[in-house]
DNA sequence: ATTGTAAAAGAACGAATGTTCATTTATAAA
DNA sequence: TTTATAAATGAACATTCGTTCTTTTACAAT
């Protein structure tokens, strides 16, 4: 056989970063084969080499889409909030859904690092660091302004994104909690870690009610 | 050749472990060969099954022994401690000191577990689930007798796990901060994370001072 | 209808994998 | 001093790996 009726190479690029996707997040990247990718995907794995010229571009493929995505949709939701409290609120709660949407991208992105070239390496942690900064500079304001009590921010925003990815290691849709209660409960967490009083959190509570 | 001169089978089975763990930190479980972990020992692959039966079975034994020194050093640590508070601050300054101390360690428990057999990830994570309960234990004390404030046991227990394994991830020797430093800033954030409030705290601090 | 190209199959490549085996030598016990 | 065993080597095993190549067929444009 050769060429398969309907074939088309967009939608089959797009089966195989679902295929690998799954693949990568469950086994690992070095676990996989590209046999294995394309069985998942309907083809031979011959075949994937009209779509990625390696098997490392898939990975830095999905890596990199991942962030991409990532930031631009902070970039959208982050335009809603004017205070660095309003801003907290916002970022852990989309980093929250945006995440738990993604699970296996989460998942890969943060573990499969160390299985990058370098090239693609430093590609991928520019974005990691750029993300990271939009929280650091929400606590740095929140900080000088009087609102968060924090000695390092640095350290803060490691620790409070460790605990929001954190999530992905024990959530389960139909689990014990919903995804915005999982929320609720993770605004709390991190508006205590930086020691913000009651008063103001309610403040911004009041405003979500009310819009 | 054949038996090596001076060699033993207890000091070449820690020198495969010590190099099997560094190997495993540093490129993954899948992508480690039995070659490349002969050769840091000093001895061909095939001479690693006179201590090993299996590659997985280093695996396992790198993650049970971890897992069972740092249960067995909390046990130890934790007599120390007679309320919740003392107990967070305790366990928070434990995990931080212990799992700064072995990296590596920490590094392949959290990310081959998916890499283990059926039977050997049972085992591993039935001791996580025990690790993590000391830290459930201590948050629902707190909780009863009013010291914490805190909306959902299970979900603070991984949130402030999560919040401390991720210093491993950023956190380097000669660094900006000592690992004492470190340990401050997380005992302040666990506590504000739980709504514990400063008066408490302090009694702790000025507690051990005076010891 | 013809033609050029895109997308697939399937065989094949050399290299690397985990593991086994026969063999050799050091060590410890009798 | 002899003997059993522990610890190593090095060759070899069948598999599997990522990738390449040739060939076949579907599709889009002329």
């Amino acid at each position: 056989m050769a060429r398969t009726f309907g074939s088309s190479g967009e939608v089959t690029a797009a089966r195989v970063r679902a295929a690998a996707l799954e693949l990568f997040a469950n086994q690992g990247y070095a676990a996989v084969s590209m046999r294995a990718i394309g069985a998942k995907t309907g083809i031979q794995a011959s075949a994937l080499y009209n779509h990625f010229p390696t098997k490392q571009a898939i990975l830095v493929d999905l890596l990199e889409t991942h962030m991409l995505g990532l930031l631009a949709a902070w970039e959208a939701e982050s335009q809603k909030f004017h205070t660095p409290i309003e801003a907290l609120d916002g970022f852990v709660r989309f980093h929250i859904s945006y995440h738990l949407d993604r699970q296996d991208a989460v998942f890969i992105s943060y573990m499969e690092l160390r299985n990058l070239e370098p090239e693609g390496f430093v590609r991928i942690e520019k974005l990691r660091k750029y993300y990271e900064g939009f929280l650091r500079k929400i606590i740095s304001l929140g900080k000088a302004n009087g609102d968060f009590l924090v000695d390092d921010e640095p350290v803060a925003t490691m620790a409070i994104i460790a605990m929001l990815t954190g999530i992905n290691t024990w959530f389960r849709n139909n689990g014990r909690l919903t995804s915005s209660e999982v929320e609720e409960i993770y605004v709390k967490m991190a508006f205590g870690s930086l020691e913000c009083q009651y008063e103001q959190r309610n403040a911004v509570a009041k405003a979500r009610a009310i819009a």
